[in-house]
DNA sequence: ATGACCGATGTAATCGTTTCCATGCGCAGC
DNA sequence: GCTGCGCATGGAAACGATTACATCGGTCAT
């Protein structure tokens, strides 16, 4: 492979003057720029970014963590992320931690060692050593969706708690009365939040939450089997499961079919994220869904702002509730 | 952020004598291995990895280029390679093409300038300029799932054509007799090859395919949208489709949807690639399941092969056909 | 006692860039 | 005819690692 001295020696110039009209810095005759340019084009010379980036100590990348490429909300931002990225000029190398704790370290501290530019993560739920000595080394770092208490890192996020306590409503007024949740990882701040505001929704309609009605999940397809098992298993079973992301929500529906029950008539579900196909399933899911789009763009602005010297905030857009049949009909889902 | 010399300083050695122990070369005595070792920890000392590639001229990073992440096929190939990559010590950096050419080659460009070892490309249909130089220039590479012709680089794929041969008699039994296709872009291998199969497969059932019933797709939703637009336009409709990947299904699905059509009471639907949530749609749809955990695992063992100098062959392994109730119902979806 | 050898370590070149500083040249001002 | 200035360019030092080669004691066989 052609390096920069090979231009060098055939545009007959030093290797500075190729350097400065591939930056195109000022300053270079027009036809030397031109000579240089010809010489580039006929060796199909492409700088070694690897020695470009040792020596500005920049590499015009961005790190993305994410949780769990599986589930299509984090496909989904991480789609998002890579374009507005790329629309600014950056690179992004995605990690997914698998919502491991360990293999989400393993993954920022393998970015960290690439000396990407900044990092953008939506962190597994628990502490964090890598996270924590990044933000302390000054890691350009923004969270997106998912966030660590206690570490001033700005976040971008949508708040879902307007659109749970609706869903409630929504819920109450079809009928229901036996509401359950399941959860996130338990230190997941999400999750928390989730339950927290279906909790108080709850008691608005003076409806207890008891435990037994808290599925403790794990954001992944079997806990959301599992926990329906359980419920279930219960003298009297809920007559609503709300699951807090749709991998659970699917393990959900995988168990019922198990159980031979069926949505709504049997029990009523409705998931955190909205996904494509929650609209062809038996029947159609109501869900909650986020600007996933605009959560990802939002984000890499955040990381760029920060990465080229600006400050940057916290975002925090909203979510809503897509009322669909597995709650029951009622005369917006009815047609 | 520390760097070797630092370390060096420290445990009063030179550098060399780091790198040495960095990279457990033998003779270094066991007591300065030991103060190296300290100092390592005691700066939190990372190497450089770029400094590192640099001069060694390798980065135990692999290139992946998928044509579209949002495709659950692809992201769970990408999950299965990276899982693969990293028990055998290496990263790997995706690149997203979006089923555009253009977007394909700036990937293969930038992970060619990041100078990774080797490259996995499941490639867009289409002439791939950077791609042909890559195989050229001799870059360690390896095609999955779909392939460019001409080009002598293994492939690790599952021939879908025995279970598309077995997806037209289960359609022919059940009844139906006109059988309608959406393939993927023109130039596109792998839907190539399933029409030619299906085609095939209705000859031996005496059944023709024509070219009414040839619906030209793109692999996206939206192309499947159109496709049974313009299926449902004709004289005289098709009884059975077979979208040739699992999106352009969600959008026969939607546009069924909008023309208030039932599957399977007025026509059938089946689809290439399974993926869980063809188990709760309604109805659970028919479906081509490729190993798609193992065509990752063959792949990234195929190109460590090359990339480590020893020598790659391609990889055949096989789909099957999973009936459901899309197609109506028979024996052995009735339960 | 001498030299060959070996084990542990250091010195310095190298990878491919960017960029600071020096250089040479033409031209305007005096 | 100098001086000084700006413009285009080149030389060489970095960046942070790896590694070929040199060095330096010490041991051992002769």
């Amino acid at each position: 492979m052609a390096g920069i001295k090979d231009v060098a020696a055939r545009a007959g110039v030093s290797v500075a003057t190729v350097s400065r009209v591939l930056n195109d810095h000022s300053g270079v005759r027009e036809e030397t720029r031109a000579r240089v340019l010809t010489a580039v084009s006929e060796l199909s010379y492409r700088p070694n970014t690897l020695a470009r980036s040792l020596r500005t100590d920049q590499t015009r990348t961005l790190g993305l963590v994410i949780s769990d490429v599986l589930n299509p909300f984090f496909t989904e931002l991480a789609r998002a992320v890579e374009d507005a990225a790329r629309e600014s000029g950056y690179s992004v190398i995605i990690g997914n931690a698998d919502e491991q704790l360990t293999l989400q370290d393993h993954h920022v501290r393998t970015l960290l060692d690439r000396r990407i530019d900044g990092l953008l993560v939506s962190p597994a739920s628990g502490d964090s050593v890598a996270l924590r000595e990044a933000a302390l080394l000054g890691i350009p770092m923004v969270f997106v969706d998912r966030w660590i208490e206690g570490l001033d890192v700005p976040l971008v996020r949508a708040d879902g708690r307007p659109a749970v306590r609706d869903l409630v409503a929504h819920l109450y007024a079809l009928g229901h009365r036996r509401l359950a949740i399941i959860t996130g990882p338990v230190a997941s701040t999400t999750s928390n939040e989730r339950v927290r505001a279906f909790r108080s929704a709850l008691q608005e309609h003076g409806l207890p939450l008891p435990d037994a009605y808290i599925g403790q999940g794990d954001f992944q397809t079997a806990s959301g089997r599992r926990a329906t098992e359980r419920f279930f298993a219960l003298p009297e079973p809920p007559d609503a499961i709300f699951a807090t992301d749709n991998l659970m929500a699917l393990g959900v529906m995988e168990q019922l079919r198990r159980l031979g029950l069926r949505v709504p008539s049997d029990v009523s579900l409705a998931a955190f994220d909205d996904i494509p196909w929650f609209l062809h399933t038996d029947p159609p899911i109501t869900a909650i869904a986020q600007p996933t789009q605009e959560l990802g763009h939002r984000a890499v602005a955040a990381l760029t702002d920060l990465v080229e010297g600006r400050s940057a905030g916290s975002v925090t857009l909203s979510a809503h509730l897509i009322a669909r049949r597995s709650c029951g009909e009622d005369e917006r889902t009815r047609r």
